[in-house]
DNA sequence: GCAAGGATATCG
DNA sequence: GATATCCTTGCA
């Protein structure tokens, strides 16, 4: 990745240290969705660090595979995943190039564009379903459209569906202001703030003292939090 | 509590 | 090549 001038070069830098501060400079970046669907806009709220071949509940776990050869590269760049076969999930990778550390992005607080990504949402649902259930259809799409705006993004899969993000994104450059997906500081995020940290989730695989580092951050009481009606 | 769903890592 | 598992979600 060639260094960018401005402040995707600036993000870079921070997203280059260790992974834990890089997860805590992402919370407030503003992620950008700028393609045929419609530009769209959000607070990242929630992320997760993942530290490298010694953690274990990270996909570098098993050295570089096929799946994971983002993360061993340069900060910046999007390390995006199908998990559970339906969803994708974005990751930041950060750390210098070889340090396959990653932030899992789990929750976005949309700010502009948020019934694009209501359609967005509406669409993944259509196409998540092999059987073609027209009342199912219909009950998903009025849940949906019922839904309110901070909980279109509420989660790592719903990240990914809101802000049409899907495989095709791996690799892409997120400090690049050209890409159509990216990263861009947000102007109004820069006041006082309070850090949540917790465990990580989903990853009982792992072990101690993995499962139990906090290192799932959020911004405290933001209502795009996932799981604020199942918080573990 | 569990089904949906496909890629992935690992084993043979 | 087969199979257990997975950084999830929403409904029964």
């Amino acid at each position: 990745v060639a260094a960018s001038a401005g402040d995707g070069g600036n993000l870079r830098q921070r997203l280059a240290g260790e992974v834990q501060a890089a997860a805590r400079t992402l919370l407030g970046v503003l992620l950008i969705r700028d393609d045929a669907s419609g530009y769209r806009a959000g607070r990242i709220v929630e992320v997760e660090a993942y530290d490298g071949p010694q953690d274990q509940a990270s996909h570098a776990r098993f050295g570089r595979t096929a799946r994971n050869g983002p993360m061993f590269g340069p900060p910046g760049v999007a390390y995006v995943y199908l998990v559970y076969g339906m969803y994708s999930c974005l990751n930041v990778v950060t750390g210098p190039e070889g340090a396959a550390s990653a932030c899992l992005v789990r929750a976005v607080e949309p700010v502009v564009g948020s019934e694009a990504m209501r359609a967005a949402r509406i669409r993944f649902e259509r196409g998540r379903r092999r059987q073609d259930d027209p009342a199912r259809h219909a009950a998903d799409e009025t849940r949906l459209r019922n839904l309110p705006p901070e909980r279109l993004a509420s989660g790592p899969g719903l990240v990914a569906a809101a802000f049409s993000i899907d495989r095709s994104l791996n690799g892409l450059d997120l400090c690049d202001q050209e890409s159509p997906l990216r990263l861009e500081p947000d102007p109004d995020g820069a006041g006082p703030r309070e850090v949540g940290t917790t465990a990580r989730l989903g990853i009982d695989y792992a072990g101690t003292p993995w499962t139990e580092l906090p290192w799932r951050f959020t911004l405290a009481g933001n209502p795009s939090v996932s799981g604020s009606s199942r918080q573990r």
